[in-house]
DNA sequence: AGTAATG
DNA sequence: CATTACTAGTAGGTG
DNA sequence: CACCTA
């Protein structure tokens, strides 16, 4: 029953500059930006659906900046059972591939795995040789879902995972993004929402970037959210950093700093509470450092507390499980400006198309690891 | 979604 | 065999 | 300590 056809097919890649075709994970060295898919695949249905046919193709294309995985046969893949595709030499069965994870707009988990693929070059190098925590809804964004920290039983061998133990003694197993592949399988485990660690896994004690959680009630102005990331980006300015904003994927704002791996978590997080003290002495009326959620009102909640080990930030790129297929998407900081930017309007259908135009917002993240002067 | 436990 | 349970728990501030 | 929040 399981068949997995191999066959060639040129490196697509999002960016343009096509390259080679490369069989290999991007992890290896060469153009990171380089999809490493080498297959087109055949799917069969599930016999619980009845003999509505086999051997509907799945295509992957690209060349000139498109990466499309593409179903021959009734366009929105609504009936497909099973498909078996094989990644950079890992085999994967992706399930219910029809089954509609927003059900409000259409998407399908085939939709979803198509967004991860597409993302992967940009979303990769972020959360690569970092802890992942998944947040699944198999029944779609309308049910309850679950989190899971744990790779979960069954999950395939070739998953890269990494035990860390807990100062509670609890232990572990994180599952560790490698490739592509990891992606598609988290699709099609209907994780909607990825999250990961602030330190990767080699310095899993020491954070590579701090996080400035910006985090409005309902209610709340967009474009005020934006003005204390401003303000909070100036303030950084100041001390010579150079800092980078995304959306969360809901209504809030997060402002990374990128950090060489040198300082421990509560160095990190007393530098961000002091920033944010600061800021909330300048924009007292619109921010602040409550704790409780009672005694906010309607202020932008300055969260510093995120920096710390254990904890996790929605990754960049990730969708959000809720209407709309948010996704946290990063930002130019002169959109900041616009009071009509709206942050629901980076999903996941749109996301693909902003990428080959901006590219990753988000590169310097990864290089300009900066040292800060405490 | 997939496995394990329970009835 | 059918159904149900399970899937996160920690970190750190506050009172 | 228990409790709250993310």
């Amino acid at each position: 029953m399981s068949h997995f056809f191999k066959t060639r097919v040129t490196s697509p890649c999002l960016t343009g500059e096509t390259k080679e075709p490369s069989p290999c994970l991007m992890s290896h060295g060469g153009d990171k930006r380089t999809v490493p898919v080498s297959y087109i695949k055949k799917w069969s249905k599930s016999e619980a659906e009845g003999d509505r046919g086999t051997g509907y193709l799945s295509r992957v294309t690209g060349g000139r900046g498109t990466c499309q995985l593409e179903a021959r046969e009734p366009s929105p893949c609504y009936f497909l059972g099973v498909m078996m595709l094989e990644l950079g030499g890992k085999k994967i069965t992706f399930t219910n591939l029809g089954k509609k994870l927003w059900p409000g707009e259409n998407i399908s988990k085939y939709d979803l795995i198509k967004y991860y693929l597409r993302v992967s070059p940009y979303m990769l190098p972020h959360l690569r040789e970092r802890f992942l925590v998944l947040q699944r809804f198999p029944e779609g964004i309308l049910e309850k879902g679950f989190f899971q920290k744990n790779c979960p039983p069954g999950a395939p061998r070739w998953l890269r995972t990494v035990p860390f133990r807990h100062r509670g003694g609890k232990v572990i197993r994180y599952l560790v993004a490698a490739g592509p592949e990891t992606l598609a399988w988290a699709g099609n485990q209907a994780a909607l929402e990825i999250h990961a660690w602030l330190s990767g896994i080699n310095f899993l004690d020491k954070p590579d970037h701090a996080v400035f959680d910006l985090d409005p009630p309902e209610g709340v102005p967009f474009s005020r959210v934006c003005e204390v990331a401003l303000a909070l980006k100036g303030l950084l300015e100041k001390k010579g950093l150079r800092c980078f904003v995304k959306t969360s994927g809901a209504r809030g704002l997060q402002v990374y700093l990128p950090l060489l791996p040198i300082y421990d978590y509560s160095t990190v997080r007393k530098f961000v509470q002091r920033c944010f003290e600061e800021i909330n002495g300048q924009m007292p009326a619109i921010t602040t450092l409550e704790r409780k959620v009672s005694g906010r009102g309607d202020k932008i909640y300055l969260d510093y507390l995120q920096n710390a080990q254990g904890k996790t930030i929605v990754a960049l790129y990730s969708p959000r499980p809720l209407p709309g297929a948010p996704v946290s998407a990063p930002l130019e900081w002169e959109e900041l400006h616009f009071a009509a930017l709206d942050p629901s309007s980076f999903h996941i259908g749109s996301i693909p198309a902003r990428l080959l135009e901006k590219g990753d917002l988000f590169a310097a993240v990864l290089s300009d690891k900066q040292a800060v002067i405490l």
